[in-house]
DNA sequence: TATTTTATGATAGTATTACTATCATTTAAA
DNA sequence: TTTAAATGATAGTAATACTATCATAAAATA
């Protein structure tokens, strides 16, 4: 017996819900993995069709394309990890435990939590973290945004940001700063990786305690 | 009679260099009038030449394809605002007002500055803020890094992190505020456009003040 | 000035991408 | 057991991202 979390998303992302078949979540399941892989731009629905034994028209009928595709993905990821920073702060009354709490959430989340079946959510992670930017820089962002598209990631600011004003509630950029947190993760961890002279901090074994450090250490400052 | 500065670029970026010729520098400049009016992935090389009258294959004469063309407009515009902080900063000593000017120079850079003819700045700041990212999130990054491809934002987060550690020497993070003052002005410009709810900041008639504050605010709480 | 090199234009062609359409077949619901 | 819904199989189209070839114009050099 299991109890699996299904994640709901705005219906505007996706033509049929892929949660609730199977091959609905094999496109998601290898979608994660295959852009994981090979990267979003290499990523197509034919690629994706082959590899779950279906065809492109298959696809299609789930996704109207590959941006809305990755769209969802991000959102999936954004909407769990505000449910996991639910649960991890559940009963935590202090507002700087609990900014502590959500910070390794966001963070670290993907290593040791169980999650879904048909989503590897630590390489999701990394697609969020290498991807995920494109998600909301197209030319249709307005569009897209008053579609509600972007609606996990705003929701998950919000709820950040809330803390962050009970921390102290004079500071002037709760918001601000909630997804620069979520950002400055991202974009060190990448850089860490990739580019390591834009970044201060060193990843060994996908280990992210700096990365953690550092953004419990601004946050500290920034907020006193 | 004018004195025209010319940026030189990692020679990786181009096959041809476009800014010794009129096809070049026309490529150059209106590819950034077409980008920032219809977005990095609608523009394409033949509708580029269709727009200066020239052909496509001309145009590949000069950039391999359009992320190389688009990695060589970013890394321009990094080593212009290079330029312009190393001006600005000239004979400053204090390293706290050296810290200002920086911040006020890459933020509000494109506004009253003379530039190049065949650049438009302003644009190509709005380029830098949607589209950037794009230019580094590739399957090809540590390629193109290996290759000196990110070299000039790189140059420019170790001035800035120089700065910042004369500011505050015992301060752990200087190249990851260093970058995050960029990625943070980019964002929130980007944020304050086109999905407010992320951000605190608002912006009028192009005026990116509010944004200059916080990150003035941001880098002095940091470094006390 | 003549000549040779270099840059650009004109045109065509190819493989891949991003879809859409149609019909047959399998699976699930009523 | 009939009907509806989901998937598969196949084909086709317009656009994209190039590459190749040859002609012509402009610039450099002898």
């Amino acid at each position: 017996m299991s109890v699996e979390i299904k994640i709901s998303l705005n219906d505007g992302l996706y033509i049929k819900e892929p949660q609730d078949s199977k091959l609905g979540r094999n496109i998601i399941k290898y979608s994660i993995l295959l852009i994981d892989e090979f990267g979003f731009e290499t990523f197509n629905f034919k690629k994706l069709a082959k590899e779950i034994n279906s065809t492109e028209a298959s696809v299609y009928r789930y996704f109207e394309n590959k941006h809305l595709l990755l769209l969802f993905l991000v959102n999936w990821y954004w909407e769990w990890v505000r449910y996991l920073i639910m649960i991890n702060t559940m009963n935590v009354s202090d507002p700087q435990v609990k900014l502590k709490i959500i910070i390794q959430s966001f963070v670290s989340a993907p290593k040791d939590n169980p999650g879904v079946s048909y989503v590897n959510e630590s390489k999701l992670h990394n697609i969020v973290i290498s991807e995920g930017g494109k998600a909301y820089h197209t030319k249709d962002v307005d569009e897209e945004n008053s579609k509600g598209l972007f609606g996990s990631y705003k929701s998950l600011a919000n709820a950040v940001s809330k803390v962050i004003s009970e921390v102290n509630p004079k500071f002037k950029y709760p918001f601000a700063l909630a997804t620069n947190l979520f950002e400055m993760s991202n974009n060190h961890i990448y850089f860490a990786k990739h580019l390591p002279k834009l970044t201060d901090i060193s990843i060994k074994d996908d280990n992210f305690i700096e990365v953690e450090n550092m953004l419990h250490f601004f946050t500290k400052k920034l907020l006193v």
